[in-house]
DNA sequence: TGTTAGCACTCTCGCCTCACGACTGCCAAT
DNA sequence: ATTGGCAGTCGTGAGGCGAGAGTGCTAACA
């Protein structure tokens, strides 16, 4: 179903102006401030129009209108201007990525922060799936009588080492031995294919099994667990949304913000588009009444993670968009991203 | 100023009931459920003169008294009960820690998890300043050809590693080298000595300068940001607590949450005592209407950092002393503790 | 047929009032 | 010193009312 030209135009305008001010909006609101060409009248015509439509809702019969899901859907798909960043905006951008930036964990903060920033809204970033990081390079390294750290580099960068316990006899070279076994074994392949260890190696030399055995332990680990590579900044301005002015709103949406169960699903979901709108209305799932943003991140080609922003519904998409875009570009050329080139 | 037995009991019950009830106690209410042998007129003489005394509060004439922060404080002080843990919070605990605990992290996020869930607060641990860890053992390994990790070991554990771009000419043979000239320098030493780098050592060999540089830089790196090492679990919670239904209050205390800086001062601060209880009234300097109350952490004798819970004013202290108690000594005797020993 | 002015109608919101009831403080009796 | 009784205070919630905002509809007009 396509509308006619002015019936966009005025859609736009009821959008923009309930995104800016969360009041339902008047034929004359419209008039005063986006169409004064019209009647409102008209306005008023057209209105009960994109509400038969279903593109429109009213909260009683003597208020304005208020956008729906629906009306947000297309607005994001045909009707939102793109925009370019403001002066202000590409300060805030730069303020958090021109300072000397030396670990991943850095860029998925700093680019939580900044959309928090620009948006006022919370900002999120995580990891890809760490599953599918490829492994390169796996060092044991002794660092006490009865410790040895393991070091997993992968193609998306470090990963956060682990502490094992090893018999307070073995020798250091062993540990540089049993590295280059080890590194020979996984080298290559991605972290999730440990569920099925045996098509990794055909022969396991007896004087590494237990080690080899461990740090299958511990790839697994990172299977489990990647809800810890969730980064959420400024969840407190989602306390400055009015939709979260009712504290019982607010408590859903932080208990979501909190278990990272529910939090994983709805940034990944949907993958591999290059941007990610997911709206949720209340009640359906469990889940709160809000909207996320996301999109992937990659640095010189490499699939890092997501990014993005969450929400109430009304949000200014079109800043945000462009927002995303922006820092997806920048995070591609970071200099700091020439560490997860697989040059190992 | 000391109190006869029946003030104190008397005191003991409004601060019970209002801890419970978030209401007004009145003269009735402590008749019904607390001290039936005594009138309510005899009760209200008494709380009128507790009043007198500062230790409560009269919101308006016809309602019940509310405990006053000096009345808390003396609450705590002296009048409470000493609890044992219930079993169902015995439970809770050994959910979190029986399982197996392999990082210093994991023991911080599991000890805020046992906290918040008991109390239906928020739970906060975090390292003891990072700048008196004593350096034992300091390794930089290489893992690309142009990046090396440093990897400091500390008598409270491993620090979370740094990687360091390296000249793409360097051979492995030389990080072992350095590795052993670097913990020469350093070990035994305190991070924050750092600041005086010229104490540390007499000569430096030229060949590891830049190193000896970049390994100084590294260290002040963890000096500077302590606030990483802060884990909440439960925020949400906070929005459960009355006191916080009014959304600008919430948000000014999850502006606090979110804000390193005010939060690490409330949790440090009167630093040595086994137990400190940080109550802070509302617009004194900013921070929000909130009680904090810490203990510290030590396993095996080493102070490794300190927990506590986040909340309201009103909140049940006898409850919240056990768990910090009870927790500290299941820390104690953590047998991953093992691993902070200084035996490198 | 599309647009517009005018008007009656609807519904929310803030304000006021008022009565209820929760507690207290005080006084007089024990 | 304690207690019952009672008058007095004050917050709270219900109900009513008027203003104002915004609509839908109708009739006129281009």
């Amino acid at each position: 179903m396509s509308l006619s030209e002015r019936k966009e135009k005025i859609l736009r305008a009821v959008i923009d102006s309930y995104v800016d001010s969360c009041q339902p909006v008047s034929s004359a609101d419209i008039q005063a401030n986006y169409l004064s060409a019209l009647s409102t009248a008209t306005i008023r015509n057209e209105l009960a129009a994109l509400e038969d439509m279903g593109y429109l809702d009213q909260p009683h019969t003597s208020a304005g209108r208020i956008p729906t899901a629906s009306a947000y859907k297309l607005y994001v798909e045909r009707l939102m201007p793109r925009r370019e960043l403001s002066s202000s905006e590409l300060e805030i951008v730069s303020k958090y990525f021109d300072e000397k930036i030396s670990e991943i964990d850095d860029v998925l903060r700093s680019t939580a922060k900044v959309i928090s920033e620009i948006t006022n809204l919370t900002g999120v970033a995580c990891f890809t799936n760490v599953g599918e990081a490829i492994i390169g390079n796996i060092r044991i390294v002794k660092i006490t009588s009865t410790l040895a750290l393991v070091i997993i580099v992968t193609d998306i960068g470090v990963l956060k080492d682990a502490t094992v316990t090893v018999p307070s006899d073995v020798p250091e070279e062993y540990f540089a031995k049993a590295s280059a076994f080890i590194t020979a074994s996984f080298g290559g392949h991605r972290i999730e294919e440990v569920r099925n260890p045996e098509r990794l190696i055909c022969e396991i030399k007896d004087e590494f099994r237990d080690l080899f055995d461990t740090i299958l332990e511990v790839l697994r680990g990172y299977l489990d667990d990647s809800s810890e590579n969730i980064v959420l900044e400024g969840s407190s301005k989602l306390l400055k949304q009015p939709e979260y002015s009712n504290v019982g709103k607010a408590r859903e949406m932080f208990e979501m913000l909190e278990s990272k169960e529910k939090l994983v699903p709805a940034i990944s979901s949907k993958g591999d588009l290059g941007l990610t709108i997911n709206i949720s209305n209340d009640g359906e799932d469990g889940s709160p009444e809000c909207a996320i943003v996301t999109a992937n991140l990659t640095t010189h080609g490499v699939n890092i993670g997501k990014a993005g922003v969450i929400g109430p519904i009304r949000m200014d998409y079109s800043k945000i968009v462009s927002v995303l875009d922006y820092i997806s570009k920048t995070i591609e050329d970071l200099p700091v991203a020439k560490k997860f080139d697989k040059d190992n």
